[in-house]
DNA sequence: TGACTCTAACTGACCAGTCAGTTATAAATA
DNA sequence: TATTTATAACTGACTGGTCAGTTAGAGTCA
């Protein structure tokens, strides 16, 4: 017979707490969405009492910027130093970056996230600059630098890079839309990897010569 | 001296109430989304009590069903009527169907509509599955249909329809999601001519054989 | 009068965030 | 090694405020 507690054993484990309550948080985030969670869910999913959480984070929306800066900010980087490492045409790349993109929306929680801005963004805009800043007004320039490289380079017609640009990131955002408002209510799945593969095509066509 | 009320008169105008309401709410879902909207602001807004909404809504939900059912539902069967009477190639058909769908979008109230379908239907199911079994499921046979048409004249190659559509679809609801979305936070406006007249070069080079 | 339209005031439920107090653990001390 | 001390980590219970929806009854009109 030990002389262990019956009750669950009260664990101090500062260190690794912060990574288990954002992961409950956006577990329950991506399930019911922002508003609908409350405090108290993710606290018991992490095994902690809701006061806990404000030991570690200012509020609940401290919890949704961090889940958005850590997760969707590495993103970019990837795909930039893909750029960096990269040799060959232009086209190569942006055929590398595309399945980099369609990859990371088919297999990371980039969807839900992508939606939890998307629906927060006007209750709390903070969360909507965020992205707006680190994301798409660092993102969207890049590739339009890829597409200007292509078009200077003679591989692409003379498009409008901001357009273009469009066209490569609209297939994107459906994706990630349908996966996570659709595909729940019963809709379809989209096969990602022809999906994908279709996107590339119609690209390139659309931007040969 | 006339034996008129001091009070702010109170209009019977029970015909013209339900969409005095609805639109009312439109107003302030697109404003400030579904949750922030009170109950007592659409009623102010509409020039009623909170209570009298009730007399002609069961709940804050069937605002939402009735704006999406009436101010979505109407599109599609718009762009069918579009096909019904055309004659020429499927070309110009589709041409024509993407103007008038940049239109609604550059136009009508259809993206703060698309967003809220897309922020809500977590909590509230019924308003996705409406939206799917409506919209989605008509919308998108039809479009696979004139795709398919297409490819059958030998006027596209060999496409898969179900895949083509997403690739007419997408575009508009990037633009839909950047105008409520971004827009509002100071991202640069997306100028609809020149991006419809874009989404149209990609499509069709992308299609064509 | 009676049917209809409308409202002020109310209710009940919910929940983010707080706080006073408890416990686990490392360090200091014996 | 065993005991004490200090404090960071943690919790149960509470508060203040919000808001959807209801009710009792008043105003209006035919």
């Amino acid at each position: 017979m030990t002389d262990q507690p019956v009750t669950t054993s009260r664990k101090r484990r500062p260190r690794a707490r912060p990574a288990e309550i954002l992961a409950a948080a956006l577990d329950l985030f991506a399930e019911r969405g922002f508003s609908a969670t409350r405090m108290q869910d993710v606290a018991s999913r992490a095994g902690l009492s809701k006061a806990a959480i404000y030991l570690y984070f200012k509020d609940k929306m401290a919890l949704l910027q961090a889940l958005v800066q850590t997760t969707v900010s590495t993103n970019l980087g990837m795909a930039k130093s893909l750029a960096a490492n990269h040799q060959g045409s232009v086209t190569e790349l942006l055929q590398a970056v595309m399945v980099f993109m369609a990859g990371r929306v088919g297999e990371t929680r980039m969807p839900d996230l992508m939606k939890l801005i998307i629906s927060e963004s006007r209750a709390h805009p903070e969360i909507g600059r965020f992205y707006l800043d680190n994301v798409i007004n660092q993102g969207l320039p890049f590739f339009e630098s890829l597409i200007a490289r292509g078009v200077a380079s003679g591989e692409f017609r003379a498009v409008d890079p901001k357009l273009a640009v469009k066209s490569m990131i609209a297939p994107l955002l459906l994706a990630a839309l349908w996966r996570t408002t659709f595909e729940p209510l019963g809709a379809e799945p989209i096969d990602m990897v022809a999906y994908a593969r279709h996107n590339q095509e119609m690209l390139l066509r659309g931007l040969r010569p």
